[in-house]
DNA sequence: TTGATACATCAAGATTGATTGATTGATTGA
DNA sequence: TCAATCAATCAATCAATCTTGATGTATCAA
């Protein structure tokens, strides 16, 4: 498996991860699985603008999610982060030459 | 320095990456600096277009430019690749409890 | 059953990001 | 000089994303 085949899988956790708010509660899960209603509390975001974020994660398949009653609890899933942290590492370990004749 | 400190630092990094036009850039940078008539050609990209990208992601900290003669080439930034690991890893090795009272 | 709570979803509007084609400035070779 | 090449920038359009407030569904406790 190269950086190459993997790029555009990655592209939606990127995606998923280029917001702030969204940082903030991955920040918040890596403590932990939080429900819904403790992650709106926690950082003060409307729940329909915090349940619309959670689904671009969950579909991202940086989330997961379970239901319980009626509360719905996420966490990180950590296979995303270390499939980010796989590719990073594979881009860093690439031979990387001075400079390249051009055009 | 603890993920909270850095999240908001890093969300450029990750709106930077979060394209796969960029992606494939930033791929094509794995193997070493390219100039940007070079990245050109090899994506097919329109110049205008790719110059556009090419800001994005230098503005974010993760390329790097130098000038030379009427040719300008670009580089990943090492650093930038690094800060995303180390982070990555970070969120990985926080203590993930199974469940978490609720409400 | 009723009312309250938790969460998702929806449609509308606002904001942000990307593409396009043209122009500009700098560099180079003839 | 002059023309050609490289790359950045700009304004206009287009597309994607985010926000907001309202509504809907399920669960639970009284």
């Amino acid at each position: 498996m190269t950086p190459a085949t993997t790029a555009q899988a990655l592209c939606p956790l990127f995606k998923a991860l280029a917001d702030p708010r969204r940082l903030e509660v991955v920040l918040a899960l890596a403590a932990g699985e939080r429900c819904v209603c403790e992650l709106t509390e926690q950082m003060g975001l409307a729940q329909s603008k915090l349940s619309f974020h959670l689904k671009v994660m969950r579909e991202a398949g940086l989330l997961d999610s379970r239901v319980q009653g009626r509360w719905v609890y996420y966490r990180l899933r950590p296979e995303a982060i270390a499939q980010l942290g796989s590719w990073l590492e594979r881009l860093q370990t690439s031979e990387l030459p001075k400079a390249q004749s051009c055009c």
